[in-house]
DNA sequence: GTGTTTGCAAAGTGTTTGCAATTTA
DNA sequence: TAAATTGCAAACACTTTGCAAACAC
């Protein structure tokens, strides 16, 4: 079994190396998302689970925060629908299972579930990423 | 090749299977989107389409005809940022590019691109629907 | 005529932005 | 002290909804 829980040196080095300040709620957020291994949150969960910590982050800084996070390559962003976005921790290539009923989202252990092939890329296109989502109903 | 251009008549079949009235709004929209094959379309664009050949249609319907059509089968929805929704006139099982600079959504030749595996679903829950983008930059 | 559908404008939802006050190095 | 960061409230983009008028059968 791997140990996906990010040590915490580690996020602070990364976040000096893109010339982020480790502030109070950079502190804090990043705490709640690495301190557990493959979480999924919402910038709305991730608000409500810091204030039920005490810790005084606005909801405008969890989306930046996470956006920032984003793009120092901590966290990966996720689409499902329209509704919200999802960020995920774990930023290996992977899938995604999705339930339908309760909106939660898991990763899917990438042994049993692979894509396959050659998507014969336009002309000077490159592949950004392929996303699967397993959409799970009951 | 396939011939992937829905016939009228299905169509309005389809309308009428579903109790759903064949009104000028409906047929306007059902003719921009079945007579073309493998059309990927959001609704402000449908919106658009339809203003620009005269078509008096409120951006409200387009959004309610959309809904009304995937629920009939007829298109299926697809989610790829956080922006908006496209629906997609080939209901057929298969994959999309995505190209991120322009923003438009191709389908992704099955034969070059598959899923495999089992994805070892949770008890007593069904696989509803496997998405994939292909993500493409340049 | 009766029930369906439409269009408008208003409300809703998740997200981003402008900017003054605060914090960090 | 200079630059980065925060929080608030307003702005935003896309989508949905309530309801009276118009339409289909």
């Amino acid at each position: 079994m791997l140990n996906r829980t990010r040590p915490f040196s580690h996020v602070l080095e990364q976040l000096r190396s893109v010339n982020l300040r480790p502030t109070r709620q950079r502190l804090a957020l990043a705490k709640l998302l690495f301190e557990k291994p493959d979480r999924h949150v919402t910038a709305e969960a991730l608000h409500k689970e810091a204030a039920a910590e005490g810790a005084r982050v606005s909801l405008a800084t969890v989306y930046n925060t996470l956006h920032q996070f984003t793009e120092a390559g901590l966290l990966r962003e996720i689409v499902i629908g329209t509704g919200c976005s999802y960020f995920d921790t774990n930023t290996n290539d992977h899938h995604h299972y999705y339930y339908e009923d309760t909106g939660r989202v898991e990763d899917v252990p990438v042994q049993h579930f692979r894509v396959v092939g050659d998507p014969e890329v336009p002309e000077g296109m490159v592949v950004r990423r392929v996303d699967v989502v397993v959409r799970l109903g009951s």
